[in-house]
DNA sequence: GATGAAATTAGTTCAAG
DNA sequence: CTTGAACTAATTTCATC
C-alpha cells in the first residue's frame, strides 16, 4: 500500500478549492496525465480520504433559522447516542465531540427555540447542563496541509506504514500493519460470520 | 429576479450529498432536462448560494495535528481581526463568530502546541482568555432544509423579494429590494468612482 | 423558463512501457 | 506507476416553443 505524497496532497488541495476544475487541469498542475489524476482520485476515494463530492452552501443567505453554536455536557455514557441524534437533524451541520463529553453543535434553530429543538432531537436523560451562543458568522475552509496519512490497523491499533495492506468487507474499508495483522481479522471475521 | 423555489431546493440537496452525479440524474429527479439543471445550477452560484464545488476530507486519516476546538474571547473591537486571522492560517478549518465577541475554531494544532500556534496567528492584544477543548470527533453535513432565498437591498437593507433585482459590479454581487434602490445605488456608485 | 438535437468538452479504459 | 489513443459520457449551446 502506497501512502500519500505530494502529489495526492496537491491534488487535493486543488479540488477543494474547485472541485469542478477538468482532469486536464489538475494533471497540468501536477505534472502527470488526465488518467493519473483519475485514478489517483479513485484511490483518495477509496481510502476515505475524500468522503465525498459536495457544494458549499451559503446558509447566510438562505433563510434557515437563526444559527447557535450548542454546547452540551451529557453523561460520558450518551455521548455517542447525543452525537447521532445530533447529526441525524436537518438544523445540524457541525457536530464536535470533545475528550470531555462535551457535544459542541452548529445549529439553525427553528422558530419554536432552542429548548423545543433539544427536547425533539437530544434524549432527554443525556443531558447534564448545554450552553447556547448567538453566532454571527461561520467560515468552512478545507485544508490539506502537509498531511501523511495516519491509519490505524484494525487487528492491533498500530500505525499502518507503506508496508501495510488493506480490505474491504462489506463495504467498509480496513487497514492493517501487516499480513499477519490482516490474516488473524480475516480468520475471526470469518469464525464470526460463518457462526451467525 | 426570481427566489428559490422547490426545485432548486431539491437541486442543492442533491449536490450536497453528491457532487459528482451527472446532470442528467439530477434533471431526472426534478422531472426537468439536463439544460435546465445546468442553468440552475449556473444561478445559484452567480447568486452566491452555491460557494464552490468541493470536497469533504476525511482528516482523521491525515496525520495533521491535534484537533481541538479553541475558543477565544477577544476585544470586540478585535473580532473581525481575530476571525480574519485565523482563517487565514493552515491548520484552522472552522471559524465560528458568536454575538459576545468569541471565536470559535476548529484548529489541527501543530507539535508547539496552542500557546505557540495562538502567538504565531492571532494579535498578541486581541485576546483576553482562550479555552481549548480536545475534539475526539467531528462530522460535517451540508443540509438546505426548507430554505428560503433572504437576501438584503443593498441600498435600504430591507428583505429582497421576488420583486427585486441584481447588478454586478467588480465582481461582487449586489441585491436590491426595488428599482429606486438600485438607481440610487448605481448613482452613488458612479459619483464615488468617477471622483476617485 | 424550458427543451431536444448538435456540438463541444471531460472522463475512462486499455494496451503497452 | 504512468501514458497516448480510442472510446464513452457529460455538459453547454442554440434555435425554438
Amino acid at each position: 500500500m502506497r501512502t500519500l505524497d505530494d502529489i495526492d496532497r496537491e491534488i487535493l488541495r486543488l479540488l477543494a478549492a474547485d472541485a469542478r476544475r477538468p482532469y486536464s487541469e489538475i494533471a497540468e498542475a501536477v505534472d502527470r496525465s488526465p488518467p493519473t489524476v483519475s485514478e489517483r482520485i479513485d484511490r483518495l476515494q477509496e481510502l476515505g480520504v475524500v468522503r465525498r463530492f459536495t457544494v458549499d452552501i451559503d446558509r447566510s443567505l438562505l433563510d434557515t433559522g437563526t444559527p447557535i453554536l450548542l454546547d452540551v455536557e451529557v453523561k460520558p455514557a450518551e455521548v455517542e447516542s447525543v452525537r447521532a441524534a445530533l447529526a441525524e437533524s436537518d438544523r445540524v451541520e457541525h457536530v464536535f465531540v470533545t475528550a470531555d463529553a462535551r457535544v459542541v453543535a452548529q445549529v439553525y434553530v427553528p422558530d419554536g427555540g432552542v429548548r423545543t429543538f433539544l427536547a425533539e432531537n437530544v434524549p432527554f436523560d443525556a443531558v447534564r447542563e448545554y450552553d447556547v451562543s448567538l453566532l454571527s458568522e461561520s467560515d468552512w475552509t478545507p485544508r490539506v496541509g502537509e498531511a501523511e496519512l495516519a491509519l490505524t490497523c484494525a487487528e492491533c491499533g498500530n500505525t499502518v506504514t507503506a508496508e501495510g495492506e488493506s480490505l474491504r468487507v462489506d463495504g467498509e474499508r480496513y487497514h492493517f500493519c501487516c499480513p499477519s495483522c490482516l490474516d488473524r481479522f480475516e480468520s475471526t471475521y470469518e469464525r464470526l460470520s460463518g457462526g451467525a
